[in-house]
DNA sequence: CTCATATCAGCTTAACTGAAATTG
DNA sequence: CCAATTTCAGTTGAGCTGATATGA
């Protein structure tokens, strides 16, 4: 046995502890289920933003994904290294590089959002498809009323 | 200037990778805000899961935390050390200790209730009153039934 | 005996600060 | 000169696996 549910007060907990602690649990159960693939949790959440931005920097993806520059050269080295993401010279600003996904890294996605579907099935079960859509387009207009 | 704001495809994150996305930009800020604070988002969120719980052992706050009963061990020690958290012998089952807030816990927590309250605004900004009960309400049913 | 609890030890990875080079 | 981009280097912290001891 796991021991008996904990019971909760009336009070909560806020809004920033409350996101820390369903992503703690989605953390677990996507960590387990990717596993297999040999991507961390949010070099996975950086190939997918890559794929929704088809184009950016390095420095465009670190505001987005909250980072600072200096963690997104290390996110990135690696993933470029395996040649999941295609790394080509601005042509208009010689300082910058332009980063997009490498057809390895829209295999990889592929491959992985497979075993990514069940888990999201398994993590919303307590809701009804209306409200999965209703938690889905609030948490996404948090999300990018924040970068 | 930090560059144009990025365009999304129609197609957005999947729920697992939004969650990871919002929790980011939620730890960024208040990172910055308990930072006179000695402590971290994740011992935060521990302090406010004992204040729910009223009294708890370590291995049911790794289970409703999702971390190894290890990590919640090197998560308590210092919390412990520094007084924040008050140990004592179950009665009943020698092997387990209970835990429960220290009043020196429940000051600090009340210290810093008063940063996060701004942090929670301004991460909530983008909603109404009444889409921010919402969003409350869905995400303590997705987190309270993944324990 | 088996399962749960608690803890020690070692390890890996994630993300930080600091510093530097380059370009607009 | 100043601001933005990229990257190297060193450092801390969070969470993992493995192993161990003890109690229900």
């Amino acid at each position: 046995m796991s021991g008996p549910a904990p019971r909760w007060a009336e009070r909560p907990p806020a809004f920033p502890h409350l996101v820390k602690w369903v992503e703690m649990a989605v953390r677990a159960r996507v960590d387990r289920a990717i596993r297999p693939h040999p991507v961390s949790t949010v070099q996975l959440l950086l190939l997918v933003m890559l794929e929704e931005l088809g184009e950016a920097t390095s420095a465009q993806l670190a505001r987005t994904m909250q980072l600072t520059p200096q963690a997104m050269t290390t996110l990135l080295k690696p993933l470029a290294e395996r040649g999941l993401i295609a790394r080509t010279p601005d042509p208009t600003h010689r300082r910058r590089v332009l980063l997009r996904l490498a057809n390895e890294g829209r295999a990889l996605l592929a491959d992985i959002r497979r075993s990514t579907t069940e888990v999201e099935e398994s993590l919303l079960a307590a809701l009804s498809p209306a409200e999965r859509v209703q938690l889905h387009a609030l948490l996404m207009r948090v999300a990018t009323s924040l970068i």
